[in-house]
Order: structure tokens, then sequence, then C-alpha cells
DNA sequence: ATGGCAATGTTTCATTGA
């Protein structure tokens, strides 16, 4: 099976771009971020075409998540949100596929580290690791895939030097990250060799991606069940090449089978 | 000290992203 994860950066004008990219790697399951549409506008149908039905939850402009599943997979028990943390913004959806739950995230950006917005990402980060624990419980496979807007370490990052201490890299964010490890995740990157200065984001601006300066954000992290089964993960970095590209490259994992 | 690039709606600028 293979599952991917890529932050679109708007479904409406990626659309193109993903169902290209859908027909050259036959992926099984994708989750999806800042589809930044109303679930009313989601394209249901286009997929449909394309042969992967999916589950939704989006609002304009900002946010929303998504997971297609290849037809034949159903997506069952679909939720989004989570319980007991009331959240006007669309950034998580969940939903089982194949005996695999899977949990698709958009952490929050952060803006920087004295924002109020950067609390609300570390508020955010601790309800949805007291989440993920009982999750595991319920379904000990488990995949989180997603954009956790955190740089685990500093092999993750072009520059540690400059980001040290930045929203993305810093300590109190790469702390949220290792409580989301700590309630029984792993992160599938890591299970292999990986060539050096991997990233999934890469600025828009001052030619960051032909000079790689970016960072590994996007992150595949599977239970302690199923890492066994993970056979791949890797990023495709072709994706961010050519017009109109999303700054967010897919991060790809293959599982074996059962 | 600051913008830089892209997407969106509040659109011919402001806000957000990372």
């Amino acid at each position: 099976m293979k599952l991917v994860t890529w932050n679109v950066n708007s479904l409406n004008v990626r659309l193109p771009r993903l169902l290209a990219w859908l027909g050259e790697h036959a992926p099984d399951v994708v989750c999806l971020q800042e589809t930044k549409l109303d679930d009313s506008r989601f394209p249901v149908d286009a997929l449909a075409a394309a042969g992967y039905a999916a589950v939704y939850s989006g609002q304009k402009t900002y946010n929303g998540v998504a997971i297609l599943a290849r037809e034949g997979l159903a997506l069952d028990e679909p939720e989004h949100g989570v319980d007991g943390f009331d959240d006007e913004q669309k950034r998580v959806i969940a939903a089982t596929v194949a005996g695999i739950r899977v949990v698709c995230v958009y952490v929050p950006n952060g803006q920087s580290v004295d924002s109020e917005k950067y609390a609300y990402k570390l508020r955010w980060c601790r309800a949805v690791a007291q989440h993920l624990r009982e999750a595991i419980e319920r379904h000990p496979k488990l995949v989180m895939a997603g954009d956790f807007n955190v740089a685990p370490d500093d092999r993750d990052v072009h520059d540690p030097r400059m980001w040290e201490g930045q929203v993305l890299c810093s300590e109190p964010e790469r702390a949220a990250f290792r409580a989301f490890l700590a309630a029984g995740l792993v992160d599938s990157f890591r299970l292999f060799d990986q060539p050096p200065n991997v990233y999934s984001w890469w600025d828009y601006r001052q030619l960051a991606f032909p000079k790689n300066l970016g960072l590994r954000i996007d992150h595949i992290l599977v239970s302690e069940a199923l890492a066994p089964r993970c056979t791949s993960s890797t990023i495709d970095r072709n994706a961010r090449k050519g017009e109109k590209p999303s700054d967010h490259a897919p991060a790809i994992v293959e599982l074996a089978p059962a």
C-alpha cells in the first residue's frame, strides 16, 4: 500500500497537478492539507473520475484537510476535529482504510515564537497528542500524516544556525513533535538510511528551491504495530518543480501487506 | 531594517503562510 501526504496550498489551484501526480504514482491513500475550500466546493467529481473517493473537512481561504482513497478502498468511520478541543479551524480528519486508521493533520504554523498563534500551536499539539493516545489504543495500526510545521531536528533544516529558536524549529515545537512519538509513533522517514539535505518545503522566494534551502516539516508517522510493515519512506522533490507548484512536496510511504 | 513569492478575499491592497 502506498500512502502519501501533500500540502497542496489550494486544491483549487493545484487540482490539475494533483490529478497528474495521482495518474503517475497511483497511490492508495492521499492525505491533503491546505485545500482552502468549503466542503460544497470540494472537487468530488474530478477525483471520482480519476478513481478516488474522498472525505474532507474544509473552509474557504485557510486550512482544510482531506483523505483520498483509491477506488475499491472504503473510507470507514470518518471523523473530523479533535474531541474536547473546540476549534473553528479545519485541521484534522481521520478515516479507516484497509484496516489502518489514517489521521491527516495540518498543524498550525505558529507565525513567530512570540505570537498568540504560536501559543495556539502548542495548545493544539497538546490536545492532539492527548487524542492520539486514545486513538492508538482503539486502532493499534495507525498512521498520522500531514504538514506538522515542525522540523524535528537539525538534519531537517538547511541552515540550523539561522533557524535556531525560530518558529518551526524552536525547542517547544520539537518537544511537541516528540510528544506525538511518545504516544506510540515513529517517524517513518528515519526508519531508513537517507541522503543528506532532504526537505519537504521550500520558500517560494529567493530561489530557495533551486538552491535546496528547505525544511523537512511534512511527515508520515506510523504506529509501532505498523512500523515493521514499512518498506520505504521518501519525498518526491520532483513535484516541487515546474509551473505553479505547491511550496510543499509530497511524502510517500510504502507498507507491505499484513 | 526589510522584502522577497503565492493564494485569497476584504481585491488593485491586506493578510497569511513557513
